[in-house]
DNA sequence: CTGAAAGCGCTAACAC
DNA sequence: GTGTTAGCGCTTTCAG
């Protein structure tokens, strides 16, 4: 493997010539930046990663923190989404040649050992917190040490971090003013998870504005606590449809229990829309596939903003504005929710 | 920071016994250890990967080279899946503390620019190949280099290389014997994707393998070209009814498309599986749902090999014999292909 | 514009 | 068992 100090003896120059010439820190004569980069090309120098990180303190690693594979939140967005994330940062972290490393908890370890283990071995330059839920010890630690990283998603302490995230509070008020222009009154809600996650926290907190804002009283008979699998959209539409006055139409906490409270409907003779109308958060495949309204999360452009943000923050390690940019969602009308009007 | 030279000045030692109480390369006296450790611990002192990269030439990190996520192809075996790859990989680096390196091609750019890059700036030490088409440029200058690297999936090329993969070809026969056995002679087949991609290609010889080895003739107008959209399957049933004699199964190259399939059967009056019984590979959540027939592909296991053999070849550079592991699927029988029988 | 030289933080001979 | 020392390959003052 050739080294920088063959490039130099080769191109008779001093390797610090080499090293100016290939990432323009010093002026280099035109005639000797040529030559140099003939011998490189020759030789098929590449500097090595190792030794340049060791006196730039650099590793041009990012790395995207995410929760267990195994774990239901790594899905929450539904499965392609993860994809548009992935091309949204791949995009972003080309531009600056960074590299993109992937890790998560082993479930049983330390709640913080990988990440905390990555950053202090130097391994990475900045982190991509992926991760719904808001409990997240390593963050003050992280804040404290000045290291770079980002959230996508919200996190609800006030600490001056960046942030990259949808609007979930926007995005349940707008499904259900969808509902309510429909001329809807009595309208259910499943949460997707527990309220203690963000993201289902603030599609209900969205969900009970649009209500006040409508002078629709809330009733708590209409809220069900659901979770990742058909058979909570399922047992929520049973639920609702056996209280004295049921709801007309129900906001899904995400596209698979719609698909369970399809399921429901079918089974006993309800008719969707017009009995119960149906509109879901997440547009995943299953929402195309069984003609669901649902709202689009477009987590490419999470993925590009967050991670250019990141390699902002590493560019200047200096004190800057933390920013906190909310990427806007849109409703995808389809049949369950009767209408192809667009909302507001 | 502090730095190994710390660590020795605290613990009244030379670095080079620093050096090898943490890394187990020296004697060092029990006592002398316990001090080091202290100092260590006191201090959170964490090696530099970067200065030890320098000069042990190893990083630590190996990547896992995918498909660019727009690619259909990456979503090939249903999105949980890559989960349970993920989690497998996960397992086997942690034992040995390696770093997991997402990568792919941006499309437009040289077809290995990245990895190679990857490669030749020595960011990694192994490379995890996930990528189902095997028109593989980089494979023959990592081979001469002796550069170590896992082919997950089949390649077809005769080089020595490791590989860990499930047999598309006995998923295919298995899934026709299924059929075959209860009963069918006429059976469609629907290519999950274009035949010079493997794992297309090797169902459907496993498919025509199991027809002669029980004397069906194979007949050419049971055959469709499928992708990865629903349509294809909706169109690829539509096609075969319309056939003089028309099958009475189909194995389905994915689970979208015997989603297709089960639609069109439903608008059409047609009852599966009575009138037309089918099987499909990938047992996503789609064959949950629909309680479709489908074949399980382990990609947990796959993903714990792979990288397990990988780690392996890093381990030893020297000659080694190339393995060729294959990862065992089974059939997940539901109501879709008319039995509760278990196969052969 | 170019070169000499001092490290970056660590490992691994080699000497004692 | 422990210390000394020579690098690993590169960046970056500082002179000239």
């Amino acid at each position: 493997m050739a080294t920088i100090k063959d490039i130099a003896r080769e191109a008779q120059v001093s390797i610090s010539t080499v090293s100016f010439a290939i990432n323009g820190t010093g002026p280099v004569a035109p005639e000797t930046k040529k030559r140099i980069m003939e011998v490189i090309e020759r030789l098929n120098y590449h500097p090595s990663s190792a030794a340049r990180g060791l006196v730039t303190r650099m590793t041009n690693n990012i790395c995207l923190y995410v929760p267990h594979p195994k774990s239901n939140i790594f899905t929450f967005h539904g499965n392609n989404l993860i994809n548009d994330m992935l091309q949204g940062i791949g995009e972003s972290i080309d531009e600056k040649d960074y590299n993109l490393l992937l890790a998560w908890e082993q479930p049983g370890s330390e709640t913080d050992a990988k990440i905390m283990s990555l950053v202090n071995k130097k391994a990475i330059d900045g982190i991509l917190f992926f991760n719904p839920t808001h409990n997240f010890k390593p963050i003050y630690e992280l804040i404290k040490q000045k290291f770079p990283f980002v959230f996508m998603g919200r996190f609800f302490d006030n600490e001056p971090i960046d942030i990259v995230d949808i609007d979930n509070f926007d995005a349940g008020y707008r499904n259900t003013v969808h509902l309510i222009k429909l001329g809807h009154k009595n309208i259910g809600f499943i949460s997707p998870g527990p309220l203690n996650y963000l993201v289902a926290g603030d599609r209900f907190e969205g969900y009970q504005e649009a209500l006040r804002d409508h002078n629709i009283r809330y009733n708590e008979h209409y809220f069900y606590l659901g979770d990742n699998r058909e058979a909570s959209g399922y047992s929520a539409l049973e639920t609702f449809l056996k209280l004295k006055e049921p709801p007309t139409a129900v906001v899904a906490g995400r596209d698979i229990q719609a698909v369970g409270m399809l399921q429901y409907a079918q089974e006993n003779g309800i008719l969707v829309p017009e009995d119960i109308a149906i509109v879901s958060f997440e547009n995943s495949q299953l929402a195309e596939l069984h003609d669901i309204t649902s709202i689009r999360t477009d987590l490419y452009r999470i993925g590009r903003e967050a991670a250019k943000l990141l390699l902002q923050a590493i560019g200047r390690r200096k004190e800057r504005q933390t920013q906190n940019i909310i990427i806007p969602s849109d409703i995808v009308i389809r049949r369950s929710c009767g209408s192809v009007l667009n909302p507001e």
